[in-house]
DNA sequence: CAGAATCCAAATCGATACTG
DNA sequence: CAGTATCGATTTGGATTCTG
């Protein structure tokens, strides 16, 4: 059982929830998997290719995390070998207008 | 000189740079100076009673990364003892947005 | 008041090797 | 293919104490 989910664990915000978002998207790599997605649906080996600096165990510890919080969805076939696909759900899709904001806050302000 | 800023280092997304924002939003403490600064500025101390969990070295590192980022200005008035005060800079500004629009994403989904 | 310095426990991370 | 297990190195973070 993994302990480590690289996801940061931000203080409660009483009033605002703002705490809720960021430990969705707030993690390591859970934006750059987000991102791949938003694509579509993506296999475990497509996004450790995608995303190059990632370590098989840091992206199953986010791929974890982001299932855990309804964002995404894993889908297993019973091929041999196996294969496993994951997408997004409608609560993950609509993180995308966040990350799109993020993208042109930074664009703007380089 | 401090090496911990509660900071988050994401990795770099060659195409979409939404890892500078996260870089300014991402981390443990920046989120909630910035809510606090939306509503005016405010002094070392007054953050410190207004975020109550954070401790002066984490709240220190914190305004000083903001700074760093162009986010926040501080100010030191010579008076005894010395007064500092705290205010967001047009581009910290700008980020007020993309806080909302977590917080909206927040309160859908919960 | 606004922080800087120090200490040290705990959490985290990446690399590597291994498996159904 | 899609992970899991293990390990050591690094980072982190809170508490505490001190100062111009």
């Amino acid at each position: 059982m993994s302990v480590n989910n690289y996801i940061p664990k931000v203080p409660a915000c009483i009033d605002c929830n703002i705490e809720k978002t960021l430990n969705v998207i707030g993690g390591k790599w859970a934006f750059l998997v987000l991102r791949e997605l938003f694509g579509g649906k993506k296999r475990f080996g497509e996004l450790q290719r995608l995303i190059s600096a990632v370590s098989p165990r840091a992206l199953t510890s986010t791929l974890r995390h982001l299932e855990e919080q309804g964002v995404l969805e894993r889908h297993v076939f019973p091929t041999v070998p196996v294969t496993v696909e994951y997408s997004l759900t409608p609560k993950g899709v609509d993180l995308h207008q966040i990350l799109k904001e993020m993208k042109l806050w930074a664009a703007k302000w380089t």
